[in-house]
DNA sequence: TATTTACAGGACCAGTTCGGTCCGATATAG
DNA sequence: CTATATCGGACCGAACTGGTCCTGTAAATA
């Protein structure tokens, strides 16, 4: 265990395939000036997305469901209707997508709701677990929808990024062209 | 989900009584001078260990076979027998408990055993999960038991550090208002 | 040696969750 | 009106989780 369950690895998987789809920084001449676009043909429908990931129309449709329900989706009924980002790929957290799949990031259940813990007059581990909660939901939040998109780009640069700042914290200064430079 | 099972999370607590027990740092006038100290009166059994936790005893007994044969506990069996800590607190991880209780730290699948994977011709996420796992993996890896059972002292040093190395190293100030602040 | 203590290694079981399917209702385009 | 597609459920089998129990064996003690 300790694992992503199904659901989540597609749910994620599918908002990447959203994500390639929709260039979510590109200024392209879309009738949105926010960064929510209103709606239009960007969006592709379940049977779609099922078939170009290869996974079961059924459960692809259920997690769209659930991810527009939460609001990282954005729905169009009816003919021609389908599923788009709500936000920019930037702007959607690798974090986000997991508690909204499937509840808030902690390792224990005593992390999120201390209170029903009856040992903790005994328990020394409770505080510890809830600091590594925070550290490893930090290392989720630091990766983005682009970031898993673009590959071998900026995408490498970032998690990798993120993991030298645990082993080593080397750098002083962060590349200005970090988030939004994903044209490479 | 995400979190660890219950089996995982008694595990270390009970890890972490054993440790407590036997102050692995303290140099005291052990027969042993090498990591492994042999064997004595240090050992506490099943029972007794399922008291001070307040949990079921063939579930603690469970648990503490499951440690001991993948070399985390070195049991003794007959009377006086028990459970004590094969190696000092220091030497074992968080990472490595729960390597033991619940298998490979790995948020997907295929980044255990990318071969099984059959749609990785479209899956652009695979490699930035493995490197997810490694950041949280190294996250795990970080904290020893020691860590855990100081409560205050060593433990907060390290755990927070790791933490901070995170949140504030490239970067000293970070604005939670903006929802894109984390590139900045 | 006999007895007692305590681990080893299983099998076993109820309850829950997970992965996956299916259906009727509703909204939109043509 | 009709076709398309999401919405909001219910539903199901299989796997896993948390937990119990039993038999065998090793060590200490009387």
């Amino acid at each position: 265990m300790f694992r992503l369950s199904k659901t989540t690895d597609y749910g994620i998987v599918l908002m990447a395939q959203l994500a390639g789809d929709a260039p979510g920084s590109a200024p392209d001449s879309e009738t949105s000036g926010t960064s929510v676009r209103p709606r239009g043909h960007t969006a592709r429908n379940a049977r779609e997305l099922a078939e170009s990931s290869d996974l079961p129309v059924p459960m692809v449709s259920k997690i769209l469901k659930a991810l527009a329900k939460e609001g990282l989706l954005v729905s169009q009924r009816g003919a021609k209707g389908g599923y788009k980002l709500a936000r920019p790929p930037e702007e959607l957290t690798v974090s986000e997508m997991i508690h909204v799949l499937e509840g808030p990031v902690a390792l224990t259940d005593c992390a999120i709701r201390p209170a029903l813990c009856e040992h903790e007059t005994m328990c020394a581990v409770r505080e510890p677990w809830q600091l590594i909660s925070r550290v490893v939901e930090r290392a989720l939040a630091d990766v983005t929808l682009a970031d898993l998109v673009s590959r071998g780009g900026v995408r490498a640069a970032r998690t990798e990024e993120a993991l030298l700042q645990i082993e080593g914290c080397p750098e002083p200064e962060r590349s200005p062209a970090a988030g939004t430079g994903r044209a490479g």
